[in-house]
DNA sequence: CTCAGTGCAAAGGATTTGCATGCCG
DNA sequence: CGGCATGCAAATCCTTTGCACTGAG
């Protein structure tokens, strides 16, 4: 249930030996557009929207964008996420990132990492995986949010409450 | 973080007892449309998708199905789903249902509920709360689903595995 | 009666796709 | 060279909105 080829990356050019290798194991090739979008990925350190790449990666047409990260994502290289209902976002897959979670602010809807208890991770992976398999289900990964306010958007008034 | 207002609905009556009094709070009424969507919603037992509501209230227009989800929600009648990335889930929020975690099918997307020990539920929350304050983060509420495999899908074949 | 709710159709956005061209292996 | 990747634009799909009409309080 968990990804264990070693730790996260821990510098670019180990990032990019890793993803070159799950391209290749794929037989896809590693071009300048997709490297360019691994890196904008990796320099965030959060999920984030196609629209923010777009943003970060100008001069890359947005079908591609589209396209790579459906590539990479097929490969493992990265993690569609559904954090929110009005736009996807994604994040480094697990064996390029370590295990985390993440904090969803309802105000602003950024979203941030956050790590738990090795214990704790476990329990939870266990006690899922129980649950699963009365349930004829195979567990693949699970995810776990917490939705809140950010520091930010909780001094600030909350922004049209209703009636 | 968790809502008390005792424990889910037992019965379709005490349902709409809970949902009509949830809409009088906001000053909204409760219309046989939405007394229809919340009676399919209560039906289903699981988060549904707009078209799934759709097709099981034929009759009601899609853009009422939308307008009358959003007024549910902001009243604390349904609750929105982020599972997939292309299409929105809810489900009955949390004073009418009981707290529960999500089980998602990668194959054939369909999200089924299931509840953790009393127990670990706490634990998570407590966890999940440290973590927060530390990031100046107020929490609101968490979501836990497990991504996997139906039986269905398991046994058959796996649908275009990349390369 | 009056105003919120509804249906229908058009608009708006995000994501996908078709096709011609450029580039990597 | 040959095929995959890319850009651009058109097409799709989900969701929201405008407007006139109906219905609930």
């Amino acid at each position: 249930m968990k990804a264990s080829d070693g730790p996260a990356a821990a510098t670019p050019d180990e990032l990019h030996n890793k993803v070159a290798s799950l391209l290749n194991r794929s037989r896809q090739r590693y071009t300048t557009g997709r490297r360019r979008l691994v890196e904008a990925l990796w320099n965030a350190a959060r999920p984030v929207t196609i629209r923010e790449v777009t943003h970060l990666l100008p001069g890359l047409a947005q079908s591609s964008t589209y396209r790579n990260l459906d590539v990479l994502e097929r490969c493992g290289v990265v993690r569609r996420l559904a954090v929110a209902t009005d736009h996807t976002h994604f994040e480094l897959a697990e064996p390029l990132l370590d295990h985390h979670h993440h904090l969803i602010c309802v105000g602003c809807g950024t979203v941030s990492d956050i790590q738990f208890d090795h214990e704790l991770e476990e329990m939870v992976d266990r006690n899922l995986s129980d649950v699963a398999h009365e349930a004829g289900f195979t567990p693949l990964h699970h995810s776990l949010d917490l939705h809140g306010r950010c520091a930010d958007c909780e001094t600030t008034q909350m922004e049209g409450r209703f009636a």
